[in-house]
DNA sequence: CTTGCCGGGAA
DNA sequence: TTCCCGGCAAG
C-alpha cells in the first residue's frame, strides 16, 4: 500500500522542477560538460529527488518566479576556479566568497563566505564571479542591478511548471527531513538507485547546517535548509565496473561505516520495529573518502596506509591528525548478487543526498551505509579546504538517512525493503550522533531533535526525534518505554488524525516521532 | 485521566 | 496485509 508519504513524494518530486535543459550546455564553459539527457529520467526516478544543499537555508525562500524570469539568458555558465572570488546569494543577501571548489558534475560550487566565515554549497548558477558582476553580459544586467538582490541563479529549469506552493512545501519537507537526519545520524545512505546515478563530487554543504540547526522545537525548521533535487542528471555515472578501485570524485557517495563505532557487537539496536537483517552476502571493502580519491581497498590496513601516505602525508605526525586516517576511509559493504545494485552502490556518481522514496528504498542495491566520521564535521564547518569539504560531504551524506527515516514512518507497514540493510547499522549512527560532542563541539546541530509545532505543516514525511536520542539500548524486548517525544497525536491533535503517521493512527508505536 | 502502544483480531 | 481497537502501563 502506498504509504501516504511515498505517495506524496512521488507526486511532488523535486526532480520535476529540476529538469536540466539543454540550455545548460550553451554556456561558454558548459559545453565542456556533457549533460545528461534529461529525458532519461523515468517516472520512477521521480521518486528520487536528490537532496542538494541549495545555497544555505536562506536562499530557500528565493522566489521561484525569479528563477523563471531569468530564463536562459540569466544563465551564467562559468567554471569556477578554486580561490576565485564569487558572489552568491546567501542569507538574503549577496555575499562574496572564495570558491572552494566547483563540481561540474553536480554543478555545485562550494564557496567559502568571507564575511560569514562559513562555507556553503550552492548551485553553480547561483554564484557569479565577483569580478564579473559589473561586467556581466547585458543579458543579466537589466534584471539585476549591482545591488539588486535579484536572485541570480537561474536554474536550468525549463519546461517545469512554476513551483507551486505544494512544491515548496515539499522542499521544506525535504529540508526538514534532511535536517532531521542530520541531527541524528549519518546513517544510511540509500544506495543509489541503479538508474539514478548521481555524480559524486562531494557536495559540501557544511555550514548551512549550522544555520538550519535552529530548527528545533520551534518548528521553524521549515525555512532553514533548502534541499532540492540536484540535477540528478548531471552525471549519470556510466556503468562502472563495480569492483573498480577508482571512483572518480565520489568520495562520499558510497555507503560508509564508521569504524570508530563499529565495535559494538550488537548490530541491532532496534529502534525501529523489527528490523530485518540483511539477507545477502556482503562483501566489505574499504574506501578512501578523500575528496576525489575514492580508492577502494580490501584491507583496513591497506586503506589506512593509503590515506596516511597519500592524503595525510606529513600532517600525520601532528597530534591533531593522529589516527586521522581512520576518518578518511569507510567501510563499504557491497552486496554481491545484483550486479546492478553493486554498481549502484559503488558507483562514483552517487549523489550524496538522495532521498529517493520508495523506488530507492526498495532497491535491492541497498547494501551499505555511510557513516561520516565524527570529526569530519568539526572541521567541516570551520575550515575550508579538503577537510571541510569532506566534512560537509559527510554531513550531507547523512541526508539519505532521512530517507530512511521517512520510510520509517511507514516502516510499520513496509519494513522489509528499507530496514533490511539499514538496521544493522543503526547502532553506528547512534553512536555517531552521540559522540559529536567530542568530535565537534562546533556543531550544535547534531544533537538536537526536531519537532513540529505546526500541526498542519509537517507532512507526514517529516521525521523528527529520530533515533538520535535513543541510547543504545539492549532491552527492546519488553514494552517500549514511553518516549518523551511528542507524538503525532500531540503534534497534530486528534482533529488532524489523518496527518498522523500510520502507526499512530493504528495505535502502534509512533514511527514519525521516534524517541 | 491522558497518552503511547502492544497484542490481537477483523477485513 | 492493512487497518482497528481493547486494554495495559506510564506519566
Amino acid at each position: 500500500m502506498a504509504s501516504v508519504l511515498s505517495r506524496r513524494l512521488g507526486k511532488r518530486s523535486l526532480l520535476g522542477a529540476r529538469v536540466l535543459g539543454p540550455v545548460a550546455s550553451d554556456g561558454p564553459l558548459g559545453a565542456g560538460l556533457p549533460l545528461e539527457p534529461q529525458a532519461e529520467l523515468p517516472e520512477g526516478s521521480t521518486l528520487q529527488p536528490v537532496l542538494t544543499c541549495k545555497d544555505s537555508g536562506r536562499s530557500l525562500e528565493q522566489p521561484q518566479e525569479l528563477l523563471q524570469a531569468l530564463g536562459p539568458a540569466g544563465f551564467q555558465q562559468v567554471a569556477f576556479q578554486p580561490g576565485q572570488k564569487v558572489c552568491v546569494w546567501y542569507g538574503g543577501r549577496e555575499c562574496t566568497g572564495l570558491v572552494e571548489q566547483h563540481s561540474w558534475a553536480e554543478d555545485k560550487v562550494t564557496v567559502w563566505l568571507l564575511d560569514q566565515k562559513l562555507q556553503i554549497c550552492c548551485k553553480a548558477e547561483e554564484a557569479w564571479l565577483a569580478e564579473l558582476q559589473g561586467a556581466v553580459p547585458q543579458a543579466l544586467s537589466p534584471e539585476r542591478g549591482a545591488q539588486a538582490p535579484a536572485y541570480r541563479p537561474v536554474s536550468r529549469n525549463i519546461d517545469v511548471p512554476k513551483r507551486k506552493s505544494d512544491a515548496v512545501e515539499m522542499d521544506e519537507m525535504m529540508a526538514a527531513m534532511v535536517l532531521t537526519s542530520l541531527s541524528c545520524s549519518p546513517v544510511i545512505q540509500s544506495p543509489p538507485g541503479a538508474e539514478a546515478s548521481f555524480s559524486a563530487s562531494r557536495v559540501a554543504c557544511s555550514d548551512p547546517w549550522k544555520e538550519s540547526g535552529d530548527v528545533s522545537d520551534s518548528g521553524s525548521s521549515t525555512t532553514s535548509g533548502h534541499w532540492s533535487g540536484s540535477s540528478g542528471i548531471s552525471t549519470p555515472s556510466p556503468p562502472h565496473p563495480q569492483a573498480s578501485p577508482k571512483y572518480l570524485g565520489d568520495a562520499f557517495g558510497s555507503p560508509q561505516t564508521d569504524h570508530g563505532f563499529e565495535t559494538d557487537p550488537d548490530p541491532f539496536l532496534l529502534d525501529e520495529p523489527a528490523p530485518r537483517k540483511r539477507k545477502n552476502s556482503v562483501k566489505v571493502v574499504y574506501k578512501c573518502l578523500w575528496p576525489s580519491c575514492g580508492k577502494v581497498l580490501r584491507s583496513i590496513v591497506g586503506i589506512k596506509r593509503h590515506v596516511k601516505a597519500l592524503h595525510l602525508g606529513d600532517s600525520v605526525d601532528s597530534d591533531q591528525f593522529k589516527r586521522e586516517e581512520d576518518f578518511y576511509y569507510t567501510e563499504v559493504q557491497m552486496k554481491e548478487d545484483p550486479p546492478a545494485a553493486a554498481a549502484g552502490t559503488s558507483a562514483p556518481g552517487t549523489h550524496i543526498i538522495e532521498p529517493a522514496p520508495a523506488a530507492q528504498v526498495t532497491s535491492p542495491s541497498l547494501a551499505a551505509l555511510p557513516l561520516p566520521p565524527p570529526r569530519a564535521q568539526c572541521s567541516g564547518s570551520k575550515h575550508p579546504g579538503p577537510e571541510s569539504s569532506l566534512a560537509s560531504a559527510a554531513l550531507s551524506k547523512s541526508a539519505p538517512s532521512s530517507f530512511w527515516h521517512i520510510q520509517a514512518d511507514h516502516a510499520y507497514q513496509a519494513l522489509p525493503s528499507l530496514q533490511i540493510p539499514v538496521s544493522p547499522h543503526i547502532y553506528t549512527s547512534i553512536s555517531w550522533a552521540a559522540a559529536p560532542a567530542a568530535a565537534s563541539p562546533l556543531s550544535p546541530v547534531r544533537s538536537r531533535s526536531l519537532s513540529f509545532s505546526e500541526p498542519q505543516q509537517p507532512p507526514p514525511a517529516v521525521k523528527s526525534h529520530l533515533i538520535v536520542t535513543s541510547p543504545p539500548r539492549a532491552q527492546s524486548s519488553t514494552r517500549k518505554a514511553r518516549g518523551e517525544a511528542k507524538k503525532c497525536r500531540k503534534v497534530y491533535g486528534i482533529e488532524h488524525r489523518d496527518q498522523w503517521c500510520t502507526a499512530c493512527r493504528w495505535k502502534k508505536a509512533c514511527q514519525r516521532f521516534l524517541d
